[in-house]
RNA sequence: CGGGGCGUAGCGCAGCUUGGUCAGCGCGCCUGCCUUGGGCGCAGGAGGUCGGCGGUUCGAAUCCGCCCGCCCCGACCA
C-alpha cells in the first residue's frame, strides 16, 4: 500500500545506450535499481519488493523440503579459505581485507568453509542429516561485471548446505533440493533446461544448472531438443560415429613453418583445413606430465582430461615442462619423438590419418603423422568439448547450441570440505567420518533480471503475479476532480481489504504520463478511473492483456479473474 | 588481463576530424497561464571547474601524455 507521490521509484524517459540488455535498460528506467559502480547495485523500494518476494518463494519451498534457514557472516578471516585451499583457487576472485591489527580476512564469495565448520559440531550419526540455508550478501571481484544485474560483484544468493552420513543420504538430500528447485522455478514463472555441468577445479559431481534459455545469456550449453539431455560443452557426452581411416598412410614429412605456432597460422601457412590438423596440450597432472591430442578444429576439454587421467589437480604445463619435453620452444609440441610423457588421445583422432602436428623441434612440423607407426596412443578417451552438431548420447539426435542465464547450481561435493575442515561425525560402526556434503546455490537478484529479460514488451516489464511488487495499480487520471479522486481513495482503501496489493497513482502528471509509467513498471493489474467514474465506472486491465469496464464496486472481483494467472495469457 | 568504445547541465546527446561568438540541443526542473484518457501547449527562468592531473599554445571541450571511471567482445567465472 503505497501512494506514487510518496514512492521513491524515479523513472527514467531516456537512458543511454550504453545500456544494452533490456533487464538492466527496464529496470533502470523503471525506478527499480540504481548503479553504484561497476557490479553493484541499489534495490530502490520496487526492486527491494521483488527481490523479497522472490526470497520468500525461495525460503518457502526451503523450508517445505525440510532445510533450516539461519545466516552467517559476510566476513570471514581468510585462515579459513586457506584451509581448504580456496583462497588460493579464487585467487583476485576474492575480496580480501584487514582488520585494525592486520589479521586478515575476506568477503564471503560463498559460504561452504563458514558452514562447515560450524556443522562440525555435530558429534554423531544420530544428529544427521540435515540441509541449512540462507539468504545473504556475495562477493566475488569478477574480473568483468557484465550485463546489469546478471553478472555483479555484489549480489544476493541463497545457498544451501546438505550434510549426510553417506552418499546414499547425500543423493536423498540432494534429490529434494532439485525437486525445490523445479517448484521455484514453476512459481516465478521462468521456463528453464536443467544443464550437466562441470564442478569445476575444486571438486563434486552430479553438477547441474537450471539455465533460462535467453540469447542475452552468457552460459553456453548443449542441448538434444528431442529427449531434453542438456550440458555444458566441457562435460557435454555425444554419439561418436564409427570412424574408419579412409585413406593410406602417407611418408612422413618434415615441413619447416617458421615462426608458425598457433592452429591459425598453420593452417593458413600450410593451406591444410584445420581438422587435418592434430594439437598437442601438455598438462601438469598432479606429479605427472601428459600430453593431449584433439583434432586441430576442436576444443580440449580440462575436464575430460582430468577425469581420463585421475588427476586431483589438472593445469596446463609450465612453458619450461614444455620445453623439456618437447625440446622446442612452445607452439612446436607434437606426439612424434616427445619424451617422459603420457600421450592420450581423443577418440576422434581414430579415424584420423595423415596429419599436421607440432614437429618438436623450432620452427618445424611433420607432415602425414600417423598414430600406430609414428607413435603410440597410451590412452583413447573423450577429449574434446562437444560442440552444436554432435549427437544427442540419450537419442542421436543433434544437439543445438543454447545461450543462457545460469539461475540455480546444485552439486554434490562429498567430503572436499569437510575432511580439511574436520567437520567429522561417529558412525554406527564407531567409526569417525567426514560428514558427506552438497550445496545448492540460487541468485535471487540475478532471478529479478531474469524474470524481466523473459517477460516484457515495449512498453516494459511484465511481472509475473507472484513477484510482482505490487499486484495491482489504481490510476486516478484527473486528481483535481473530487469525484475521481473520491472513487479512486475508495478503491485504495477496499481493495487491500480484499487482499490485492495496492499502488495508487496519483501524482500531478498529465494522463499519459502515467500510463506509461504503469505500463514501464508492470504492475499486473491497472484499473483506471477517467471519465466514467462520473458514472460509477472503471476500466479493470491486465498488463500486457485483457481489459473491461465495470462498476466500482465490482472491481475487486473483476481483478481477481482477470489476475487468475500468474502471467497474462 | 587482451581488444574496441565512451566520459560535455539532473537524464539523453551534439560539438572534437580542421584550437579562437562553442558552452549548445532535447527532456526534466522552477514561475505563470492553459490542459487533464497515452510521455499536452504557450511564455519566462535557474542550472555545466566539458572525468582528473599535467603538457603544447597568445588561446584547449577540441591537440599530446599519464591516470580514473563506465560499457561491449574475448580470457576468466564456486
Amino acid at each position: 500500500m503505497v501512494r506514487t507521490r510518496e514512492l521513491f521509484a524515479p523513472t527514467l524517459r531516456q537512458i543511454s545506450g550504453e545500456v544494452e540488455l533490456a533487464s538492466h535498460r527496464l529496470l533502470l528506467r523503471a525506478g527499480f535499481v540504481r548503479q553504484l559502480a561497476a557490479g553493484m547495485y541499489s534495490l530502490l523500494p520496487l526492486g527491494l519488493r521483488v527481490v523479497r518476494k522472490v526470497e520468500n518463494i525461495v525460503r518457502q519451498e526451503m523450508d517445505a523440503a525440510g532445510a533450516q534457514e539461519l545466516f552467517l557472516p559476510a566476513l570471514h578471516p581468510l585462515e579459513l579459505w586457506e584451509k581448504t585451499g580456496r583462497a588460493q583457487y579464487w585467487g583476485d576472485e576474492l575480496m580480501k581485507l584487514k582488520d585494525r591489527t592486520g589479521r586478515p580476512f575476506c568477503l564471503g564469495g560463498t559460504h561452504e568453509e563458514v558452514v562447515t565448520q560450524l556443522a562440525s559440531e555435530v558429534k554423531s550419526y544420530r544428529e544427521l542429516p540435515f540441509t541449512l540455508y540462507q539468504i545473504q550478501t556475495k562477493f566475488r571481484d569478477d574480473p568483468r561485471p557484465r550485463g546489469g544485474l546478471v553478472r555483479v560483484r555484489e549480489f544476493t544468493m541463497k545457498d544451501a548446505y546438505s550434510f549426510d552420513r553417506d552418499v546414499a543420504g547425500l543423493d536423498c538430500s540432494y534429490d529434494k533440493m532439485v525437486a525445490a528447485y523445479h517448484r521455484i522455478m514453476e512459481r516465478v514463472a521462468l521456463p528453464y533446461h536443467v544443464v550437466d555441468a562441470s564442478g569445476g577445479g575444486i571438486g563434486g559431481w552430479d553438477t547441474k544448472e537450471f539455465e533460462l534459455p535467453t540469447e542475452s545469456g552468457e552460459s553456453h550449453y548443449l542441448r538434444c531438443d528431442s529427449c531434453g539431455y542438456a550440458a555444458t560443452p566441457e562435460v557435454a557426452q555425444y554419439k561418436r560415429e564409427v570412424q574408419t581411416a579412409g585413406e593410406d598412410e602417407l611418408p612422413l614429412e618434415r615441413v619447416e613453418t617458421p615462426g608458425q605456432r598457433t592452429i591459425d597460422q598453420v593452417t593458413e601457412f600450410l593451406g591444410v583445413p584445420p581438422e587435418k590438423l592434430v594439437k598437442t596440450l601438455i598438462y601438469q597432472a598432479d606429479e605427472r606430465v601428459v600430453a593431449a591430442l584433439v583434432r586441430g578444429d576442436r576444443d580440449l576439454s580440462e575436464d575430460k582430461l582430468q577425469v581420463a587421467v585421475e588427476a586431483k589437480k589438472l593445469e596446463m604445463a609450465a612453458a619450461a615442462t614444455i620445453e623439456r619435453v618437447s625440446g622446442a620452444p612452445v607452439g612446436f609440441a607434437g606426439p612424434v619423438g616427445i619424451k617422459e610423457v603420457e600421450i592420450l588421445a581423443d577418440e576422434e583422432l581414430r579415424g584420423e590419418r595423415n596429419f599436421v602436428t607440432g614437429g618438436n623441434e623450432d620452427d618445424l612440423h611433420l607432415r602425414n603423422v600417423n598414430w600406430g607407426r609414428d607413435f603410440e596412443v597410451n590412452q583413447w578417451a573423450d577429449l574434446r568439448n562437444g560442440e552444436a552438431g554432435d549427437l544427442c548420447p540419450g537419442c542421436g539426435g543433434p544437439l543445438t547450441a543454447y545461450r543462457g542465464i545460469e539461475l540455480a547450481h546444485v552439486f554434490k561435493l562429498g567430503t572436499i570440505y569437510s575432511e580439511p575442515l574436520a567437520a567429522h561425525f561417529l558412525d554406527e560402526d564407531g567409526e569417525r567420518k567426514p560428514m558427506v556434503m552438497g550445496c545448492y546455490g540460487l541468485g535471487t537478484t540475478r532471478m529479478m533480471a531474469a524474470i524481466v529479460e523473459h517477460s516484457h514488451d515495449d512498453a516494459g516489464i511484465v511481472w509475473p503475479m507472484s513477484v510482482a511488487p505490487y499486484e495491482v495499480v489504481i490510476i486516478l487520471l484527473n486528481h483535481d476532480d473530487e469525484e475521481h479522486r473520491a472513487v479512486a481513495e475508495k478503491l485504495y482503501e477496499e481493495l487491500p481489504q480484499e487482499g490485492f496489493e495496492v499502488l495508487l497513482e496519483d501524482r500531478f502528471e498529465r494522463a499519459g504520463v502515467k500510463f506509461k509509467d504503469a505500463d514501464l513498471m508492470g504492475i499486473p493489474g491497472q484499473v483506471v478511473v477517467g471519465r466514467l467514474a462520473a458514472e460509477g465506472k472503471v476500466e479493470v486491465r491486465r498488463r500486457g492483456g485483457e481489459s473491461r469496464t465495470v462498476q466500482v464496486g465490482d472491481a475487486g472481483t473483476a481483478l481477481r479473474e482477470i489476475l487468475s494467472t500468474n502471467l497474462p495469457a
